[in-house]
DNA sequence: TTTGAATGTTAGCAGCGTAAACATAGTATA
DNA sequence: TATACTATGTTTACGCTGCTAACATTCAAA
């Protein structure tokens, strides 16, 4: 093994990656992804300022990937109408949550503050932005600030969505959202559909 | 000073508090509970089995203001009609997670299995249940998986809502967030008059 | 060839949650 | 009242954490 790694920084990001998915991100510490790579305690410090600024990577990673499985799920089927479109990027989106929880919560943690890295910062502006289009599309010639305003509800409620799903606010809510995930195309449906007037 | 408190678990649960609403729950220690509160280190371990188990007793703390709250914004004036008192319960969960932010954080935080603390799931079911009772009285003879449904498709968003303030996604939503939360009244009003599909 | 920057290691700090051993206070029983 | 037990505090210590400083090695430019 040389002495210089010569790809730690990318490696580092991987094995955080790695281990964020497995422990979550609050059993996640610096020198575990560390070890992960091979290299000593304090090696990551020559390529990330602070622990904070390598999980804001990682994060970053995360709005990426969410941003592509929402522009997937709209490009898949280019003849779907554009209220089906709406419904399969809400259904990809709650699919990345549900798949990728681990992650997810990182890329919502308040212990990464967002302001603080600019890529971050746009990487989650890139996913909105998704949305965005779509909302568009469906309501030609929307005004934008109104534009704005439903696509912040339905993200919110995509979001408030995966967090109860999982943070189990009480049990009735948690088999509630059992049961939903269980046919969670059908459910989801309505839940949007109703959510946006249609 | 008397070597035995006499109310040492109160006013541990007390100090937490206090240092959660000025630090966040993310900075605060054990042992700087321990310090607001003048006794040594490790005197919470007679009263906690763990850590977590004292911020469950604070998080359930929130979540009984919460539904408080909750009750009050309905209860101020009953001459409101049911959609009225339905915007205000809206209102007011938006206005606590402003307000009590670091302690609204930390009634989410996923550092605390809910599952662990039947006290803190029963605080939280409490709050949700004020929001079914409102649902009900708005939708009367409404079915119960139904109203379920409604209900959480609300808290989600209210959750979803709140976080998107303060996590700040991207400078956008940001901007306009807080020009919503400027006049609040009136955009959450349309916010969630639209999602009721009034 | 030499020099300096980039990138690795080792040693060590203070703070963390927690356990174990000990000390003191209050209470029940003889 | 004397004694024992329990409740509740303290002290000490362990292994883990993020991070800094000092040192070592490699690589690239002069």
């Amino acid at each position: 093994m040389k002495y210089h790694h010569g790809n730690l920084k990318e490696e580092l990001i991987t094995s955080a990656c790695k281990i964020c998915e497995a422990e979550g991100h609050e059993n996640m510490s610096l020198r575990s992804i560390a070890k992960e790579a091979n290299v000593s305690q304090t090696a990551p410090y020559r390529h990330f300022k602070t622990k904070e600024s390598l999980l804001a990577e990682v994060s970053k990673l995360g709005f990426d990937e969410l941003t592509d499985r929402l522009n997937q799920s709209v490009a898949v089927n280019k003849k779907l109408s554009s209220t089906d479109k709406f419904l399969e990027m809400g259904l990809a989106y709650i699919e990345f949550g549900r798949e990728k929880r681990m992650i997810y919560d990182l890329m919502h943690s308040p212990s990464i503050k967002k302001g603080d890295f600019p890529a971050l910062l746009n990487a989650a502006a890139g996913a909105f932005d998704v949305l965005v289009k779509i909302v568009m599309e469906l309501h030609p010639g929307i005004d934008k600030e109104r534009c704005n305003q439903i696509c912040m509800k339905h993200w919110a409620m995509m979001h408030g969505l995966i967090g109860l799903l999982d943070i189990k606010i009480d049990h009735k809510i948690e088999s509630k959202a059992g049961a939903a995930m269980s046919q969670l195309k059908k459910d989801l449906r309505s839940f949007l559909i109703e959510s946006n007037n249609f």
